[in-house]
DNA sequence: AATGAATGAGTGTTCATTCAT
DNA sequence: AATGAATGAACACTCATTCAT
C-alpha cells in the first residue's frame, strides 16, 4: 500500500501508451479498490500507480466517492459482459457456470458487500443505488438464466435469484489459502465449486 | 501504524488485572470489527463505546492490531465453541447444518476474509498466523464433520475442506438486502442456503 | 501565490484583443469581489460565471493579484465618476449626500479595507499603491466638495477628509439585518444615516 | 502569515505561564482571528503561534468553526463587558462616548460584517445566532443607553439603534492610514469621530 | 487502574498557476 | 483567442500512539 515511485515503461511502447489519463485512473482505481477495498486506497496511491499526481484525480473525478462509483460501475459493466457472453453463449449449463466461476476467480477481490459497507458513509444515496442497480442486473441475468434452465428441466427447481447470490458468495472462497495454492488452482477451485453445487451434498441413495 | 513490536506479554494477564474493563472492551471490539471491519473502527469509538478513554485502551492493549487479534480470537472462539456444540450434537445432519448457518447469520458481519485484508497491513506475522490458526480451527472441524459423514454415507463424497469454506462463504448473502428482508427472514434463508448445497442444482433425472 | 511578478504590459490592451471577454471578466470579478471578498472569490468561479474556462482569465490577467487589482480600478473609477455626478450636480448639499448614500447603499458589499488586508499578501507595492490611490481619490473628492461647502457656510467647521472616511464607513450599515430589513429599506436607510450626521445627537438646546 | 517558529519563553517566567492551552488557544485565536478574518487564519498558524501542533488545536476545539466561534465570543463578552462598564460609568455622555470610541479603536480589525460573511458559509445555523446575538446584546446595550439620555434630554431624539450600528460602523477609520498616521492617534481620532456625530455637520446658522 | 494532553503522519480537498496546443 | 491537462502548495481534519501523572 506503500505508492512506489514507478518510473514506468516496461510494457508496451508508444502508440497505445496512452489511452488516456482518466482510462487508466478509472482502470487503476478499479483494480486497487477491488483489490484492497474503499478505505485502504488513497487517491495519492491511485495517482501515483498512474504515475501522475493527486490534483491530477480531482482534474478528472470531482471526489473520492465519485472516483469510487465510476470504478466500480466500470467493472460491474466488464463483469456484466463477460458473464452475459459466457453464460448466453454456448455449451451446457454446467460447462458455461464453470467459466463463469473461472473467470470470476481469476483474480482476487475483496467482497463487493465489505467493500459498499465501508464505502456507505461516503457515498450519497444516488451513488449507492446506481452501483446496487448494476451490480443487481448482474444477478438478474443469473436468475433468468437460472429460471429458464429450470423450466427447460436443466435444473431443479429453487429459488434462482438466491442461487444466484449464493453461487457468486461462494466465489470467494479463490481468496483462501488453504483452498487455492499451490496444489489446486484458481480455475480447479472454480470447476470443483460449481461441482459441489451441481451435485449437492446429500448422501447419493436418499 | 508502526507496529511489529507487540510488548504485551503473552499468556493469561494476571488475574489482578481487572477483568471486567478488559473483557468489556474484547467484546466491544469483537462487535464493531465484525460489523465495520478493521479500518472504519477506531480506538476513539472502541473507548466511547465502553465509557472510558482512548488511553485506558492502551493500557489493556499495547495498539490496535492487538486489540483486533485479540478480539478477534475472542470471537472465532466463540465461534467455534458454538459450531461445535451444534454440529455435534443431536440431530440429523441437514438438521444442524442449518442449525449452524441460523446461528452464523443471526447478525450482520462483515466478511472474514476482507477484514483480514484490510487488516494485514498492520499485524505482523504471527498475529496473522495466530488468527488463521483459529480460523483453520473452525473449517477443520467442519472438515472432519464432513469427513466422517461421507464414510458414513451421510453425504456424498467431495473435498471437505473446500466444503467447509464455500459452505461459509454462502452464508454471507444474509447481508444483501435482496435476499434477507421483509419477505424471508436471516432464519429462512439459512434454512434455504443448506437445502440449496443440500440437494444441488443438477436436474431431477440426471 | 508567487506574485511579484506581473509580466502583463501596462496600458490599455491592444484593440484587437477582444474586449468583450475581458471586459465581461473585469465586470464579474468586481462584482464577486465586491460581494464577497477576495480569498471567497476563486478564479475558477469567475471563469464559469463568464462562462470561460479558468486558463482564459490567465489569457487576459496574469494572476489573480492582476485581475483583483483591474477589477477593483474598474469599480472605484464607476464609483469616482457617479460620486462626481452626483455631488458635484445640483440640489442642497444634503440632497445630494442622500444620492450618494443611496447609490452606495444599493449593493451589499465588504468592507473595502478589510478586503485590502485579505488581499495584501498577494498584492505587491504597486498595485496597493495604485487601488490606494484611486480610493483615495473619491475620498478627496468628498474632502474638496466638504472643504467647499464649509467655505461657503453650508457646513459646519470639521476634518473635511474624516468627514469624509467617516461618511463611508457609515454606509457598512447596510448590511446588518438589523438596520435594512422588511421594515427599513436600504434607501430609507441611507436618507436616516444623512439625517444622522447632519443633526449630529447633542442635545438640542445646548 | 507565515508562522515563525518561535522559540517562546521571552516573557514572564513560570508560575503564570501557563494558563492553560485552551484558553490561550483562544486569545491565540481571537486576536488573529480579529486581525485577519476567517479565511486568511490557519489553525497551522493559530497552532504555531501558540507553540503546539495543529492536532492539539483539535483536541481543544472539534474544527476550525468551533473555534472561530468561541474565539468571537470570547471577545464579544470581553468588549460587552468592557463597554458596559465605561458607557454605564461617570462622566457625561460624550466623555463616555469617547473613551468607549477610543478603547474600540485601539486595535486594528477587520470589519466585523465582513468577517461573519467570510466565515458564513462554514458555521452552521446555531453558531451564528449565537454570535450575532452576543453582537445585539453590544448594540441592544448602547441603544437602552441611548433611549434613556433621548428621554432625560441628553441627547437629540433619533432612531437609537441605528444610531449605535453607525457609531460602531465610524470606528472602523481607525484602519485608514490617511486618517490613523504619524499625525493622529487612534485616541485623537476617536476624539473627532465623537465629536463629529455629536455636533452634526448642519452649518451652525441652520 | 486510568487518564488528559499532546503529537506525527497521513488523507481528502481546493486553488492559483503553468504550458503545450 | 482560448483551452485541456497537469501540478505544487496549502489546508481542514483524523487517528494511532506516547507519556507524565
Amino acid at each position: 500500500m506503500k505508492p512506489e515511485k514507478s518510473k514506468r515503461k516496461p510494457g508496451r511502447p508508444k502508440a497505445s501508451e496512452s489511452p488516456g489519463t482518466m482510462t487508466q485512473l478509472l482502470r487503476t482505481a478499479s483494480f486497487l479498490f477491488m483489490e484492497h477495498g474503499y478505505e485502504k486506497v488513497s487517491l495519492e496511491t491511485v495517482a501515483q500507480t498512474c504515475g501522475v499526481t493527486k490534483a491530477s484525480v480531482y482534474y478528472y473525478f470531482s471526489n473520492k466517492a465519485v472516483l469510487f462509483t465510476e470504478a466500480l460501475l466500470f467493472v460491474l459493466k466488464m463483469a456484466y459482459d463477460q458473464t452475459a457472453a459466457v453464460i448466453e453463449g454456448p455449451g451446457t449449463l454446467k460447462e458455461r457456470l464453470q467459466e463463469v466461476a473461472r473467470r470470476h476467480m481469476r483474480n482476487q477481490h475483496v467482497d463487493f458487500e465489505t467493500m459498499m459497507r465501508e464505502a456507505a458513509t461516503d457515498l450519497n444515496e444516488e451513488q449507492i443505488r446506481t452501483v446496487r442497480e448494476r451490480e443487481a442486473d448482474i444477478h438478474r441475468l443469473l436468475e433468468r438464466v437460472f429460471a429458464k434452465a429450470m423450466d427447460e428441466g436443466e435444473m431443479k427447481r429453487s429459488d434462482p435469484l438466491l442461487l444466484s447470490h449464493a453461487f457468486v458468495a461462494m466465489m470467494t472462497v479463490r481468496n483462501r489459502n488453504e483452498i487455492v495454492n499451490d496444489v489446486r488452482t484458481a480455475g480447479q477451485a472454480a470447476e470443483e465449486i460449481v461441482q459441489l453445487i451441481w451435485v449437492g451434498i446429500a448422501p447419493p441413495h436418499s
